[in-house]
DNA sequence: ATATGGTTTGACTTAATGGTTATACTTTAT
DNA sequence: ATAAAGTATAACCATTAAGTCAAACCATAT
């Protein structure tokens, strides 16, 4: 039944794809082994997912799904958001805890292939635009510097990265609490 | 001229191949690229270092020197570091902005190879015994907390690259200052 | 001039990998 | 029971990329 797509083989291969990709990269990743890891053929990889860039990007997709919707809240709370990086990193500690590749990987197939953030920006239904006018007020304000969109997104979810692995820092020295 | 190593063919390939592996990682760079980028053939980068791995290796050493001598100077000054951290930022400032790449890089690749810290570890002169004994009366103080130790290392080395993406954030919100 | 050592190259080999296909196996509907 | 649709597999194909090699190309010293 093609309407049975929550479990069986299809979710087998997305949870085989997903460990692979997180471990290896795009380039990195072997259609062999992810077969391997799920337990079928080769074959039935390119049956669900037509190309290894599909699969890639199916993956890809879930992985940025759990950092953009985040950073749009922070990017909506009016600057002011120190407080709301806060109350949001005990929920990507518990993300990241769980997929420790998680943010090193999408950062760097971010890199890889920068082209395909706007793409993602649209998948993950997020607004670019909205974005672009919040970091120009930034920009315009002097509280943060003038650089590239692109990269400042990238940045953005490097920042992400350090309420993870900066907790125990930051809890020590500069909040004193949690 | 086999003492003439600075200048040349040998330094071309260095910078055409750390070009090319920052931005293309081990597994997605290729030879040919290389060779392109140094403007020779791909025969000479097999002359003057053997394999891909090798070339990879010298790369990989330079980029990652350009970390982890300051780690340990961060480590070295008995906790109380969030002032030195402060110190030394203008240093990884001017380091990561002439070489966006480089932190990325540097977490994927010992993310897609965690055997080689150590090795790398040593090429670089870091005492990892040295580390460990910091690492484990932070621990005992209740400080950090425990975790794998290759991963404290992969998450130190992330913090290094806060400081430089969200430098325009902490100056505006933390330090209200430079 | 020419022999010598180091360097450079085009052409080649070999292995790995993404993708295809023809066939076989299952399940479901009638 | 059996036809049809969907699913799985082994064998195969085409391409790409790392690595090799013998021949050519310098310089320099004699």
């Amino acid at each position: 039944m093609s309407s049975d797509s929550s479990s069986g083989t299809e979710q087998k291969i997305v949870e085989a794809a997903k460990k692979v990709f997180l471990e290896k990269g795009f380039d990195g990743a072997r259609m062999q082994h992810i077969a391997d890891e799920a337990g079928i053929n080769k074959a039935s990889l390119h049956y669900y997912y037509r190309s290894k860039e599909r699969l890639f990007d199916k993956i890809f997709a879930d992985a940025f799904m759990e950092f953009l919707p985040k950073i749009g809240r922070i990017m909506n709370s009016n600057i002011d958001f120190f407080d709301k990086i806060k109350a949001i990193v005990e929920h990507y500690i518990n993300i990241l805890s769980h997929n420790p590749h998680l943010p090193v990987f999408v950062l760097y197939e971010l890199n890889r292939r920068p082209e395909k953030l706007l793409e993602m920006l649209k998948t993950t239904g997020v607004e670019p635009q909205q974005l672009k006018i919040i970091i120009d007020r930034e920009v315009a304000a002097g509280r943060i510097f003038e650089i590239d969109f692109v990269n400042l997104i990238v940045n953005i979810l490097s920042l992400c990265i350090f309420p993870f692995v900066g907790k125990p820092i930051i809890k020590g020295f500069i909040m004193q609490n949690d």
